[in-house]
DNA sequence: CTTTGATCATGG
DNA sequence: CCATGATCAAAG
């Protein structure tokens, strides 16, 4: 099975989502001859890559959308039995430092919020990798209240970094969307603006949607 | 070395 | 039980 090609249109694109809709990820690892992890300690991002792949995604960490030409961005979003999200949805790295004049309006968040492709995945610890089921997946676009929310947290939060005070942030902050580290792990550290203007360094953050923020849209999308 | 893909795992 | 803080692999 070849490398499937980024999808034209957006028609196309969702005619690939709800042609593997019901599959699990280890059918669609077979049939692209991707590996099947036993468990996802060391490759916690096999399914979003797997998907990606499958979908026609543009692979690699580029600072574009991952269907490019459609400026859509695909999110797998693990669910439990009940429907609701496991896990909080990383968005992007936190700027820590040359935050003058930064606004929401030209944010990284708001840019990858953009337009999404949220990808469901049946993901509970109990069953294998193998064997979660994709769901339903489906566009979205934050709607004016969706993006009033999300853009009082961005500007929150980044104002405490701005004044120097990003070792006072912690995932508490945010109504829908928090800071959390995001690296290799607690030794890594990156540079910062530290108290008195300084620059220091301090460990690398990302935003992160909560699992609220996340269910409401699948409310918004499954319920009505 | 950094970003993107995320999930793991323990303290409260 | 659950969210926060910690962590892991691939790829550029």
């Amino acid at each position: 099975m070849i490398k499937p090609s980024p999808p034209q249109t957006i028609a196309e694109l969702m005619q690939r989502v709800e042609a593997i809709s019901g599959l699990t990820l280890g059918d669609l690892a077979t049939q692209y001859q991707f590996k099947s992890p036993e468990h996802l300690l060391r490759e916690k991002g096999w399914p979003g890559q797997l998907l990606e792949y499958v979908l026609g995604a543009s692979a690699g960490s580029k600072p574009v959308p991952d269907f490019e030409l459609l400026g859509i961005e695909l999110k797998s979003l693990p669910i439990d039995y009940a429907g609701k999200p496991l896990e909080t949805t990383y968005v992007s790295v936190v700027p820590l430092t040359n935050l003058t004049g930064i606004r929401w309006a030209n944010s990284t968040v708001k840019k990858k919020l953009n337009h999404v492709l949220w990808l469901p995945v049946l993901a509970e610890r109990d069953i294998l990798p193998v064997d979660r089921t994709i769901g339903s997946g489906f566009l979205w676009q934050p709607s004016s209240a969706q993006q009033a929310a999300l853009q009082r947290d961005w500007e929150e939060q980044i104002e405490l970094i701005a004044l120097g005070r990003v070792d006072e942030i912690s995932g508490h902050l945010g109504q829908v969307m928090q800071i959390r580290p995001k690296a290799a792990n607690s030794r890594v550290t990156t540079d910062a603006i530290g108290p008195a203007g300084k620059i220091i360094k301090t460990l690398p953050r990302g935003f992160y949607l909560k699992t609220n923020f996340t269910q409401s849209i699948l409310m918004q999308e499954f319920k009505a």
